[in-house]
DNA sequence: GGTGCCCCATGACATACGTCATGACCCCCT
DNA sequence: AGGGGGTCATGACGTATGTCATGGGGCACC
Protein backbone atom coordinates (compact mmCIF):
# COMPACT_ATOMS: atom_id res chain seq x y z
CA UNK A 1 0.00 0.00 0.00
CA UNK A 2 2.88 2.31 0.78
CA UNK A 3 3.98 2.16 -2.82
CA UNK A 4 0.81 3.92 -3.85
CA UNK A 5 2.04 7.23 -2.48
CA UNK A 6 2.69 10.00 -4.95
CA UNK A 7 5.72 12.24 -4.66
CA UNK A 8 4.48 15.78 -4.29
CA UNK A 9 6.32 18.89 -3.20
CA UNK A 10 5.20 20.77 -0.13
CA UNK A 11 3.42 23.47 -2.13
CA UNK A 12 1.36 21.02 -4.12
CA UNK A 13 0.39 19.21 -0.94
CA UNK A 14 -0.47 22.47 0.76
CA UNK A 15 -2.73 23.45 -2.12
CA UNK A 16 -4.40 20.06 -2.12
CA UNK A 17 -5.04 20.24 1.61
CA UNK A 18 -6.42 23.75 1.37
CA UNK A 19 -8.74 22.71 -1.43
CA UNK A 20 -10.12 19.61 0.25
CA UNK A 21 -13.71 19.83 1.39
CA UNK A 22 -12.87 18.31 4.74
CA UNK A 23 -10.60 21.22 5.59
CA UNK A 24 -12.70 24.00 4.14
CA UNK A 25 -13.32 26.92 6.44
CA UNK A 26 -10.30 26.20 8.58
CA UNK A 27 -7.57 28.66 9.46
CA UNK A 28 -5.13 28.51 6.47
CA UNK A 29 -2.32 28.83 8.97
CA UNK A 30 -3.45 25.67 10.69
CA UNK A 31 -3.98 23.74 7.50
CA UNK A 32 -0.37 24.40 6.56
CA UNK A 33 0.78 22.69 9.73
CA UNK A 34 -0.78 19.50 8.42
CA UNK A 35 1.45 19.33 5.35
CA UNK A 36 4.08 17.13 6.98
CA UNK A 37 1.38 14.65 7.96
CA UNK A 38 -0.27 14.51 4.57
CA UNK A 39 0.23 12.41 1.46
CA UNK A 40 -1.59 11.70 -1.73
CA UNK A 41 -2.09 8.10 -2.79
CA UNK A 42 -2.90 6.88 -6.26
CA UNK A 43 -4.43 3.47 -6.92
CA UNK A 44 -5.65 1.61 -9.96
CA UNK A 45 -8.98 -0.15 -10.21
CA UNK A 46 -9.37 -3.07 -7.89
CA UNK A 47 -6.35 -2.18 -5.81
CA UNK A 48 -6.96 -2.33 -2.08
CA UNK A 49 -6.39 0.76 0.01
CA UNK A 50 -7.01 -0.30 3.54
CA UNK A 51 -8.04 -3.47 5.23
CA UNK A 52 -10.78 -4.26 7.68
CA UNK A 53 -9.52 -4.70 11.21
CA UNK A 54 -6.59 -2.32 11.03
CA UNK A 55 -6.89 0.67 13.33
CA UNK A 56 -7.81 3.84 11.46
CA UNK A 57 -5.10 6.42 11.96
CA UNK A 58 -5.72 8.70 9.03
CA UNK A 59 -8.33 11.05 7.68
CA UNK A 60 -9.08 10.70 3.99
CA UNK A 61 -10.44 12.85 1.24
CA UNK A 62 -11.11 11.44 -2.18
CA UNK A 63 -9.54 13.71 -4.78
CA UNK A 64 -10.26 11.87 -7.99
CA UNK A 65 -12.16 8.73 -8.89
CA UNK A 66 -14.35 6.69 -6.61
CA UNK A 67 -13.46 4.60 -3.58
CA UNK A 68 -15.48 1.55 -2.75
CA UNK A 69 -16.12 0.21 0.72
CA UNK A 70 -16.63 -3.51 0.85
CA UNK A 71 -17.61 -5.31 3.96
CA UNK A 72 -17.59 -8.98 4.67
CA UNK A 73 -19.74 -9.82 7.64
CA UNK A 74 -19.38 -13.20 9.23
CA UNK A 75 -21.82 -15.63 7.73
CA UNK A 76 -23.06 -13.33 5.03
CA UNK A 77 -21.07 -12.71 1.91
CA UNK A 78 -19.32 -9.43 1.38
CA UNK A 79 -21.40 -6.44 0.45
CA UNK A 80 -20.59 -3.16 -1.19
CA UNK A 81 -21.30 -0.76 1.62
CA UNK A 82 -20.85 2.59 -0.06
CA UNK A 83 -19.11 4.57 -2.76
CA UNK A 84 -17.14 7.75 -2.04
CA UNK A 85 -16.47 10.29 -4.75
CA UNK A 86 -14.37 13.44 -4.99
CA UNK A 87 -14.58 15.64 -1.92
CA UNK A 88 -16.02 12.93 0.28
CA UNK A 89 -14.33 11.51 3.34
CA UNK A 90 -14.68 7.78 3.83
CA UNK A 91 -14.30 6.15 7.23
CA UNK A 92 -14.66 9.38 9.16
CA UNK A 93 -16.47 7.77 12.10
CA UNK A 94 -13.88 5.12 12.78
CA UNK A 95 -11.03 7.59 12.40
CA UNK A 96 -12.58 9.98 14.90
CA UNK A 97 -12.90 7.16 17.39
CA UNK A 98 -9.60 5.53 16.56
CA UNK A 99 -11.34 2.26 15.97
CA UNK A 100 -10.44 -0.46 13.49
CA UNK A 101 -11.80 -0.18 9.99
CA UNK A 102 -15.00 -2.16 9.64
CA UNK A 103 -14.66 -2.62 5.89
CA UNK A 104 -12.06 -3.08 3.18
CA UNK A 105 -11.62 -0.33 0.65
CA UNK A 106 -10.76 -0.57 -3.04
CA UNK A 107 -10.42 1.70 -6.02
CA UNK A 108 -13.63 1.50 -8.04
CA UNK A 109 -12.44 3.63 -10.96
CA UNK A 110 -9.45 3.15 -13.27
CA UNK A 111 -7.59 5.66 -11.16
CA UNK A 112 -8.28 6.72 -7.60
CA UNK A 113 -6.48 9.50 -5.79
CA UNK A 114 -6.92 9.98 -2.09
CA UNK A 115 -5.52 12.58 0.24
CA UNK A 116 -4.47 11.00 3.47
CA UNK A 117 -3.63 12.89 6.66
CA UNK A 118 -2.42 11.48 9.96
CA UNK A 119 -5.24 11.54 12.46
CA UNK A 120 -3.31 12.13 15.66
CA UNK A 121 -2.44 15.82 15.23
CA UNK A 122 -5.97 16.54 14.14
CA UNK A 123 -7.52 14.61 17.00
CA UNK A 124 -5.22 16.48 19.37
CA UNK A 125 -6.30 19.83 18.00
CA UNK A 126 -9.98 18.96 17.96
CA UNK A 127 -10.86 19.88 21.56
CA UNK A 128 -9.53 23.40 21.14
CA UNK A 129 -10.36 24.29 17.59
CA UNK A 130 -14.07 24.99 17.00
CA UNK A 131 -13.57 25.41 13.27
CA UNK A 132 -11.95 22.03 13.05
CA UNK A 133 -14.69 20.46 15.12
CA UNK A 134 -17.30 21.96 12.85
CA UNK A 135 -15.49 20.67 9.80
CA UNK A 136 -15.68 17.18 11.29
CA UNK A 137 -19.31 17.84 11.97
CA UNK A 138 -19.90 18.56 8.32
CA UNK A 139 -18.10 15.41 7.29
CA UNK A 140 -20.11 13.32 9.73
CA UNK A 141 -23.32 14.78 8.38
CA UNK A 142 -22.25 13.80 4.87
CA UNK A 143 -21.53 10.34 6.12
CA UNK A 144 -24.95 10.04 7.75
CA UNK A 145 -26.54 10.98 4.45
CA UNK A 146 -24.55 8.28 2.67
CA UNK A 147 -25.52 5.50 5.04
CA UNK A 148 -29.07 6.69 5.01
CA UNK A 149 -29.26 6.46 1.26
CA UNK A 150 -28.17 2.84 1.54
CA UNK A 151 -30.99 2.19 4.00
CA UNK A 152 -33.40 3.82 1.60
CA UNK A 153 -32.21 1.56 -1.19
CA UNK A 154 -32.50 -1.60 0.87
CA UNK A 155 -35.87 -0.68 2.32
CA UNK A 156 -37.60 0.22 -0.93
CA UNK A 157 -38.71 -3.27 -1.90
CA UNK A 158 -38.03 -5.61 -4.80
CA UNK A 159 -34.71 -6.00 -6.56
CA UNK A 160 -35.69 -3.86 -9.56
CA UNK A 161 -36.73 -1.07 -7.22
CA UNK A 162 -33.57 -1.34 -5.17
CA UNK A 163 -31.51 -1.26 -8.34
CA UNK A 164 -33.41 1.72 -9.66
CA UNK A 165 -32.93 3.56 -6.39
CA UNK A 166 -29.21 2.83 -6.42
CA UNK A 167 -28.73 3.87 -10.02
CA UNK A 168 -30.63 7.09 -9.42
CA UNK A 169 -28.50 7.71 -6.37
CA UNK A 170 -25.19 7.37 -8.17
CA UNK A 171 -26.58 9.25 -11.17
CA UNK A 172 -27.34 12.16 -8.90
CA UNK A 173 -24.01 12.00 -7.15
CA UNK A 174 -21.62 11.19 -9.97
CA UNK A 175 -23.61 11.70 -13.16
CA UNK A 176 -23.61 14.44 -15.77
CA UNK A 177 -26.58 15.53 -17.79
CA UNK A 178 -26.08 15.23 -21.54
CA UNK A 179 -27.57 17.73 -23.97
CA UNK A 180 -30.45 15.42 -24.85
CA UNK A 181 -31.61 15.12 -21.27
CA UNK A 182 -30.01 11.74 -20.73
CA UNK A 183 -27.76 11.22 -17.77
CA UNK A 184 -24.36 9.66 -17.98
CA UNK A 185 -22.74 7.98 -15.00
CA UNK A 186 -19.02 7.61 -15.66
CA UNK A 187 -18.68 4.79 -13.20
CA UNK A 188 -17.98 1.30 -14.38
CA UNK A 189 -19.56 -1.12 -11.94
CA UNK A 190 -19.81 -4.83 -12.65
CA UNK A 191 -23.14 -6.59 -12.26
CA UNK A 192 -21.50 -8.26 -9.28
CA UNK A 193 -20.89 -4.91 -7.65
CA UNK A 194 -24.41 -3.71 -8.38
CA UNK A 195 -25.78 -6.92 -6.94
CA UNK A 196 -23.56 -6.57 -3.92
CA UNK A 197 -24.83 -3.08 -3.15
CA UNK A 198 -28.51 -3.91 -3.46
CA UNK A 199 -28.11 -7.24 -1.66
CA UNK A 200 -29.20 -9.45 -4.53
CA UNK A 201 -27.68 -12.31 -6.52
CA UNK A 202 -25.63 -11.58 -9.60
CA UNK A 203 -28.00 -13.50 -11.84
CA UNK A 204 -31.01 -11.57 -10.65
CA UNK A 205 -29.21 -8.30 -11.19
CA UNK A 206 -28.10 -9.37 -14.65
CA UNK A 207 -31.66 -10.26 -15.60
CA UNK A 208 -33.00 -6.91 -14.52
CA UNK A 209 -30.21 -4.95 -16.17
CA UNK A 210 -30.58 -6.95 -19.39
CA UNK A 211 -34.29 -6.23 -19.51
CA UNK A 212 -33.66 -2.54 -18.91
CA UNK A 213 -31.01 -2.49 -21.58
CA UNK A 214 -33.53 -3.86 -24.09
CA UNK A 215 -36.17 -1.40 -22.98
CA UNK A 216 -33.68 1.42 -23.20
CA UNK A 217 -34.18 2.29 -19.55
CA UNK A 218 -30.55 1.92 -18.50
CA UNK A 219 -27.71 1.39 -20.92
CA UNK A 220 -24.40 -0.14 -19.91
CA UNK A 221 -21.56 1.45 -21.83
CA UNK A 222 -17.87 0.86 -21.95
CA UNK A 223 -17.19 3.27 -19.11
CA UNK A 224 -20.35 3.32 -17.05
CA UNK A 225 -24.07 3.74 -17.47
CA UNK A 226 -26.40 5.96 -19.40
CA UNK A 227 -29.90 6.66 -18.17
CA UNK A 228 -31.89 8.13 -21.05
CA UNK A 229 -34.72 9.22 -18.82
CA UNK A 230 -34.48 9.63 -15.07
CA UNK A 231 -38.25 10.09 -14.68
CA UNK A 232 -38.83 6.71 -16.31
CA UNK A 233 -36.63 5.07 -13.69
CA UNK A 234 -38.21 7.06 -10.89
CA UNK A 235 -41.63 5.97 -12.03
CA UNK A 236 -40.53 2.37 -12.14
CA UNK A 237 -39.22 2.77 -8.61
CA UNK A 238 -42.27 4.51 -7.16
CA UNK A 239 -44.86 2.67 -9.16
CA UNK A 240 -44.91 -1.10 -9.25
CA UNK A 241 -47.39 -0.81 -6.46
CA UNK A 242 -50.49 -2.97 -6.60
CA UNK A 243 -53.09 -0.24 -6.80
CA UNK A 244 -52.22 2.76 -4.68
CA UNK A 245 -55.58 3.06 -2.99
CA UNK A 246 -54.56 2.45 0.61
CA UNK A 247 -52.91 5.58 2.05
CA UNK A 248 -50.74 3.42 4.32
CA UNK A 249 -51.55 2.63 7.92
CA UNK A 250 -51.36 5.94 9.78
CA UNK A 251 -49.92 5.63 13.30
CA UNK A 252 -48.64 2.46 14.92
CA UNK A 253 -50.29 0.41 17.56
CA UNK B 1 -48.18 18.18 21.02
CA UNK B 2 -47.73 21.28 23.19
CA UNK B 3 -49.89 19.67 25.83
CA UNK B 4 -47.27 16.98 26.33
CA UNK B 5 -44.96 19.40 28.12
CA UNK B 6 -44.27 18.77 31.77
CA UNK B 7 -44.17 21.59 34.28
CA UNK B 8 -40.74 21.59 35.85
CA UNK B 9 -39.04 24.22 37.93
CA UNK B 10 -35.80 25.79 36.74
CA UNK B 11 -33.67 23.69 39.05
CA UNK B 12 -35.12 20.42 37.88
CA UNK B 13 -34.64 21.44 34.27
CA UNK B 14 -31.07 22.56 34.97
CA UNK B 15 -30.29 19.19 36.54
CA UNK B 16 -31.87 17.33 33.65
CA UNK B 17 -29.89 19.33 31.13
CA UNK B 18 -26.66 18.82 33.00
CA UNK B 19 -27.28 15.10 33.17
CA UNK B 20 -28.11 14.61 29.51
CA UNK B 21 -25.54 12.75 27.47
CA UNK B 22 -25.78 15.28 24.68
CA UNK B 23 -24.53 18.06 26.95
CA UNK B 24 -21.93 16.08 28.84
CA UNK B 25 -18.52 17.69 29.01
CA UNK B 26 -19.85 21.16 28.40
CA UNK B 27 -19.19 24.18 30.55
CA UNK B 28 -21.83 23.99 33.34
CA UNK B 29 -22.13 27.75 33.10
CA UNK B 30 -23.15 27.45 29.49
CA UNK B 31 -25.56 24.61 30.06
CA UNK B 32 -27.41 26.76 32.57
CA UNK B 33 -28.05 29.38 29.89
CA UNK B 34 -30.05 26.77 28.00
CA UNK B 35 -32.61 26.35 30.77
CA UNK B 36 -35.03 28.95 29.36
CA UNK B 37 -34.96 27.14 26.02
CA UNK B 38 -35.53 23.70 27.43
CA UNK B 39 -38.59 21.65 28.24
CA UNK B 40 -39.41 18.07 29.09
CA UNK B 41 -42.22 16.34 27.22
CA UNK B 42 -44.06 13.25 28.30
CA UNK B 43 -45.98 11.07 25.87
CA UNK B 44 -47.90 7.83 26.10
CA UNK B 45 -47.47 4.90 23.79
CA UNK B 46 -48.46 5.58 20.21
CA UNK B 47 -48.63 9.32 20.70
CA UNK B 48 -46.92 11.29 17.97
CA UNK B 49 -44.12 13.65 18.89
CA UNK B 50 -43.16 15.34 15.67
CA UNK B 51 -44.23 15.07 12.12
CA UNK B 52 -42.33 14.52 8.92
CA UNK B 53 -41.92 17.68 6.89
CA UNK B 54 -41.85 20.15 9.76
CA UNK B 55 -38.56 21.99 10.11
CA UNK B 56 -36.49 20.69 13.00
CA UNK B 57 -35.89 23.49 15.46
CA UNK B 58 -35.02 21.53 18.56
CA UNK B 59 -32.43 19.18 19.89
CA UNK B 60 -33.75 16.16 21.74
CA UNK B 61 -32.53 13.76 24.35
CA UNK B 62 -34.58 10.76 25.36
CA UNK B 63 -34.81 10.64 29.14
CA UNK B 64 -37.07 7.67 29.69
CA UNK B 65 -38.68 5.11 27.45
CA UNK B 66 -38.07 4.60 23.76
CA UNK B 67 -38.85 6.85 20.82
CA UNK B 68 -39.66 5.33 17.47
CA UNK B 69 -38.89 6.89 14.11
CA UNK B 70 -41.30 5.90 11.41
CA UNK B 71 -40.82 6.90 7.84
CA UNK B 72 -43.25 6.69 5.00
CA UNK B 73 -41.46 6.89 1.69
CA UNK B 74 -43.50 7.59 -1.39
CA UNK B 75 -44.59 4.37 -3.06
CA UNK B 76 -43.33 2.11 -0.30
CA UNK B 77 -45.19 1.64 2.91
CA UNK B 78 -43.96 3.18 6.11
CA UNK B 79 -41.00 1.61 7.81
CA UNK B 80 -39.68 1.72 11.31
CA UNK B 81 -36.39 3.52 10.81
CA UNK B 82 -34.88 3.36 14.26
CA UNK B 83 -35.45 3.24 17.99
CA UNK B 84 -33.91 5.74 20.41
CA UNK B 85 -33.50 4.95 24.07
CA UNK B 86 -32.45 6.92 27.14
CA UNK B 87 -29.49 9.20 26.49
CA UNK B 88 -29.81 9.07 22.75
CA UNK B 89 -30.55 12.04 20.56
CA UNK B 90 -32.89 11.39 17.68
CA UNK B 91 -32.92 13.59 14.58
CA UNK B 92 -29.57 15.20 15.30
CA UNK B 93 -28.58 15.50 11.64
CA UNK B 94 -31.67 17.36 10.52
CA UNK B 95 -31.56 19.65 13.53
CA UNK B 96 -27.96 20.60 12.85
CA UNK B 97 -28.86 21.47 9.29
CA UNK B 98 -32.22 23.04 10.10
CA UNK B 99 -33.89 20.76 7.64
CA UNK B 100 -37.38 19.29 7.82
CA UNK B 101 -37.83 16.05 9.71
CA UNK B 102 -37.69 13.12 7.32
CA UNK B 103 -39.71 10.83 9.56
CA UNK B 104 -42.54 10.85 12.05
CA UNK B 105 -41.80 10.05 15.65
CA UNK B 106 -43.90 8.21 18.19
CA UNK B 107 -43.62 6.94 21.72
CA UNK B 108 -42.84 3.22 21.58
CA UNK B 109 -43.10 2.60 25.33
CA UNK B 110 -46.02 3.18 27.70
CA UNK B 111 -44.35 6.38 28.75
CA UNK B 112 -41.76 8.41 26.88
CA UNK B 113 -39.98 11.44 28.28
CA UNK B 114 -37.91 13.64 26.03
CA UNK B 115 -35.81 16.66 26.81
CA UNK B 116 -36.26 19.27 24.12
CA UNK B 117 -34.04 22.31 23.67
CA UNK B 118 -34.43 25.07 21.13
CA UNK B 119 -31.84 24.66 18.42
CA UNK B 120 -31.17 28.29 17.54
CA UNK B 121 -29.12 29.34 20.57
CA UNK B 122 -27.09 26.17 20.31
CA UNK B 123 -26.50 26.55 16.58
CA UNK B 124 -25.45 30.15 17.23
CA UNK B 125 -22.94 29.08 19.84
CA UNK B 126 -21.59 26.18 17.82
CA UNK B 127 -18.98 28.07 15.74
CA UNK B 128 -17.28 29.43 18.85
CA UNK B 129 -17.58 26.64 21.34
CA UNK B 130 -15.33 23.67 20.65
CA UNK B 131 -16.76 21.67 23.53
CA UNK B 132 -20.23 22.11 22.15
CA UNK B 133 -19.08 21.14 18.67
CA UNK B 134 -17.45 18.02 20.01
CA UNK B 135 -20.57 17.13 21.92
CA UNK B 136 -22.45 17.29 18.63
CA UNK B 137 -19.77 15.15 17.05
CA UNK B 138 -20.32 12.54 19.71
CA UNK B 139 -24.04 12.58 19.06
CA UNK B 140 -23.49 12.29 15.32
CA UNK B 141 -21.21 9.33 15.84
CA UNK B 142 -23.92 7.66 17.89
CA UNK B 143 -26.33 8.35 15.11
CA UNK B 144 -24.04 6.84 12.49
CA UNK B 145 -23.81 3.70 14.57
CA UNK B 146 -27.58 3.49 14.75
CA UNK B 147 -28.15 3.81 11.03
CA UNK B 148 -25.33 1.42 10.39
CA UNK B 149 -26.89 -1.22 12.56
CA UNK B 150 -30.02 -0.91 10.45
CA UNK B 151 -27.96 -1.50 7.32
CA UNK B 152 -26.43 -4.53 8.95
CA UNK B 153 -29.85 -5.92 9.72
CA UNK B 154 -31.19 -5.38 6.22
CA UNK B 155 -28.08 -6.72 4.54
CA UNK B 156 -27.80 -9.94 6.49
CA UNK B 157 -30.14 -12.04 4.38
CA UNK B 158 -33.39 -13.88 5.00
CA UNK B 159 -36.19 -12.67 7.21
CA UNK B 160 -35.30 -14.97 10.14
CA UNK B 161 -31.75 -13.68 10.02
CA UNK B 162 -32.83 -10.06 9.82
CA UNK B 163 -35.19 -10.60 12.73
CA UNK B 164 -32.50 -12.30 14.76
CA UNK B 165 -30.09 -9.46 14.06
CA UNK B 166 -32.66 -6.90 15.10
CA UNK B 167 -33.63 -8.69 18.29
CA UNK B 168 -29.99 -9.10 19.23
CA UNK B 169 -29.46 -5.42 18.56
CA UNK B 170 -32.27 -4.25 20.82
CA UNK B 171 -31.33 -6.87 23.40
CA UNK B 172 -27.87 -5.38 23.56
CA UNK B 173 -29.10 -1.82 23.68
CA UNK B 174 -32.15 -2.07 25.92
CA UNK B 175 -31.98 -5.51 27.49
CA UNK B 176 -31.02 -6.73 30.94
CA UNK B 177 -29.42 -10.03 31.74
CA UNK B 178 -31.42 -12.16 34.15
CA UNK B 179 -29.77 -14.37 36.74
CA UNK B 180 -30.25 -17.49 34.63
CA UNK B 181 -28.38 -16.04 31.68
CA UNK B 182 -31.51 -15.17 29.76
CA UNK B 183 -31.91 -11.66 28.44
CA UNK B 184 -35.00 -9.60 28.92
CA UNK B 185 -35.90 -6.77 26.58
CA UNK B 186 -38.49 -4.55 28.26
CA UNK B 187 -39.75 -3.21 24.99
CA UNK B 188 -43.16 -4.13 23.76
CA UNK B 189 -43.09 -4.15 19.96
CA UNK B 190 -45.95 -5.48 17.88
CA UNK B 191 -45.26 -8.00 15.11
CA UNK B 192 -46.17 -5.17 12.78
CA UNK B 193 -43.39 -3.03 14.19
CA UNK B 194 -40.88 -5.86 14.01
CA UNK B 195 -41.91 -6.53 10.42
CA UNK B 196 -41.64 -2.88 9.61
CA UNK B 197 -38.08 -2.65 10.91
CA UNK B 198 -36.81 -5.71 9.09
CA UNK B 199 -38.75 -4.87 5.93
CA UNK B 200 -40.92 -7.97 5.86
CA UNK B 201 -44.64 -8.66 5.86
CA UNK B 202 -46.47 -9.03 9.14
CA UNK B 203 -47.49 -12.59 8.36
CA UNK B 204 -43.94 -13.68 7.66
CA UNK B 205 -42.77 -12.09 10.87
CA UNK B 206 -45.57 -13.72 12.81
CA UNK B 207 -44.64 -17.13 11.41
CA UNK B 208 -41.02 -16.77 12.39
CA UNK B 209 -41.78 -15.44 15.84
CA UNK B 210 -44.34 -18.18 16.45
CA UNK B 211 -41.83 -20.83 15.50
CA UNK B 212 -39.24 -19.31 17.79
CA UNK B 213 -41.74 -19.08 20.60
CA UNK B 214 -42.39 -22.83 20.30
CA UNK B 215 -38.70 -23.60 20.13
CA UNK B 216 -38.07 -21.38 23.12
CA UNK B 217 -35.68 -19.20 21.16
CA UNK B 218 -37.50 -15.93 21.71
CA UNK B 219 -40.42 -15.52 24.05
CA UNK B 220 -42.93 -12.71 23.74
CA UNK B 221 -44.09 -11.59 27.15
CA UNK B 222 -46.59 -9.04 28.34
CA UNK B 223 -44.04 -6.25 28.34
CA UNK B 224 -41.46 -7.22 25.79
CA UNK B 225 -39.29 -10.15 24.85
CA UNK B 226 -37.19 -12.72 26.60
CA UNK B 227 -34.26 -14.34 24.86
CA UNK B 228 -33.25 -17.43 26.85
CA UNK B 229 -29.99 -17.83 24.98
CA UNK B 230 -28.30 -15.15 22.98
CA UNK B 231 -25.76 -17.56 21.49
CA UNK B 232 -28.57 -19.68 20.08
CA UNK B 233 -29.92 -16.67 18.23
CA UNK B 234 -26.47 -15.64 17.10
CA UNK B 235 -25.86 -19.09 15.74
CA UNK B 236 -29.14 -19.03 13.88
CA UNK B 237 -28.11 -15.70 12.43
CA UNK B 238 -24.60 -16.68 11.42
CA UNK B 239 -25.35 -20.19 10.41
CA UNK B 240 -28.09 -21.00 7.97
CA UNK B 241 -25.33 -20.96 5.38
CA UNK B 242 -25.26 -23.66 2.76
CA UNK B 243 -21.88 -25.17 3.47
CA UNK B 244 -19.22 -22.62 4.26
CA UNK B 245 -16.61 -23.93 1.88
CA UNK B 246 -16.26 -20.92 -0.39
CA UNK B 247 -14.22 -18.23 1.39
CA UNK B 248 -16.12 -15.48 -0.46
CA UNK B 249 -14.87 -13.77 -3.58
CA UNK B 250 -11.79 -11.88 -2.46
CA UNK B 251 -11.34 -8.55 -4.24
CA UNK B 252 -13.69 -7.08 -6.80
CA UNK B 253 -13.19 -6.87 -10.53
C1' DG C 1 -74.13 -7.74 25.86
C1' DG C 2 -73.13 -6.61 21.40
C1' DT C 3 -70.25 -4.45 17.90
C1' DG C 4 -66.12 -3.07 15.91
C1' DC C 5 -61.24 -2.98 15.75
C1' DC C 6 -56.64 -4.52 16.31
C1' DC C 7 -53.32 -8.10 17.10
C1' DC C 8 -51.94 -12.76 16.60
C1' DA C 9 -52.32 -16.99 14.13
C1' DT C 10 -52.60 -20.35 10.28
C1' DG C 11 -53.55 -22.16 5.65
C1' DA C 12 -53.56 -22.01 0.41
C1' DC C 13 -51.64 -20.06 -3.35
C1' DA C 14 -48.70 -17.01 -6.37
C1' DT C 15 -44.36 -15.15 -7.44
C1' DA C 16 -39.92 -13.00 -6.90
C1' DC C 17 -35.75 -14.49 -6.28
C1' DG C 18 -32.01 -17.69 -5.14
C1' DT C 19 -29.62 -21.83 -6.96
C1' DC C 20 -27.54 -24.62 -10.32
C1' DA C 21 -26.11 -25.46 -14.96
C1' DT C 22 -24.59 -24.16 -19.46
C1' DG C 23 -22.67 -21.28 -22.97
C1' DA C 24 -20.75 -17.08 -25.45
C1' DC C 25 -17.45 -13.58 -25.33
C1' DC C 26 -13.29 -11.26 -23.98
C1' DC C 27 -8.72 -10.78 -22.02
C1' DC C 28 -4.48 -12.51 -20.30
C1' DC C 29 -1.05 -15.88 -20.05
C1' DT C 30 2.07 -19.58 -21.56
C1' DA D 1 -3.08 -21.49 -31.01
C1' DG D 2 -4.72 -23.19 -26.94
C1' DG D 3 -6.10 -22.98 -22.07
C1' DG D 4 -7.80 -20.57 -17.94
C1' DG D 5 -10.54 -17.23 -15.72
C1' DG D 6 -13.66 -13.45 -15.48
C1' DT D 7 -18.11 -11.23 -16.89
C1' DC D 8 -22.48 -11.30 -19.05
C1' DA D 9 -26.31 -14.02 -20.44
C1' DT D 10 -30.21 -17.37 -20.28
C1' DG D 11 -32.90 -21.45 -18.91
C1' DA D 12 -34.89 -24.81 -15.39
C1' DC D 13 -36.14 -25.50 -10.95
C1' DG D 14 -36.80 -24.98 -5.82
C1' DT D 15 -37.92 -22.10 -2.08
C1' DA D 16 -38.63 -18.09 0.77
C1' DT D 17 -41.74 -14.89 1.22
C1' DG D 18 -45.50 -11.91 -0.33
C1' DT D 19 -50.68 -12.11 -0.98
C1' DC D 20 -55.23 -13.24 0.19
C1' DA D 21 -58.54 -15.31 3.19
C1' DT D 22 -60.28 -16.90 7.58
C1' DG D 23 -60.66 -17.19 12.52
C1' DG D 24 -59.89 -16.54 17.57
C1' DG D 25 -58.92 -13.48 21.50
C1' DG D 26 -58.58 -9.08 23.82
C1' DC D 27 -60.19 -4.43 24.52
C1' DA D 28 -62.74 -0.12 23.96
C1' DC D 29 -67.05 1.96 23.02
C1' DC D 30 -71.97 2.34 22.42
Amino acid sequence: MVHTELKLDRDALARTLAGARLFRGLDPEYVRTLVPHAAVHRLVRGQQFWQKGVTAEHFHVVLRGVLELQRSVKGAESTLVALFGPGESPAIPVTLERRPYIADSFAATPVLEVLRVRAQPILDALPNDPKLANAMNRALLDHCRLIHSKVDVLAIGTVPRRLAAFLLDIAERFGDELEDGAHQVPLQLSRQQLASYVCARVETTIRVMSAWQKQGLVLTTRDGFVIPSLPALVELMDLQEVDGSSPSTPPPR
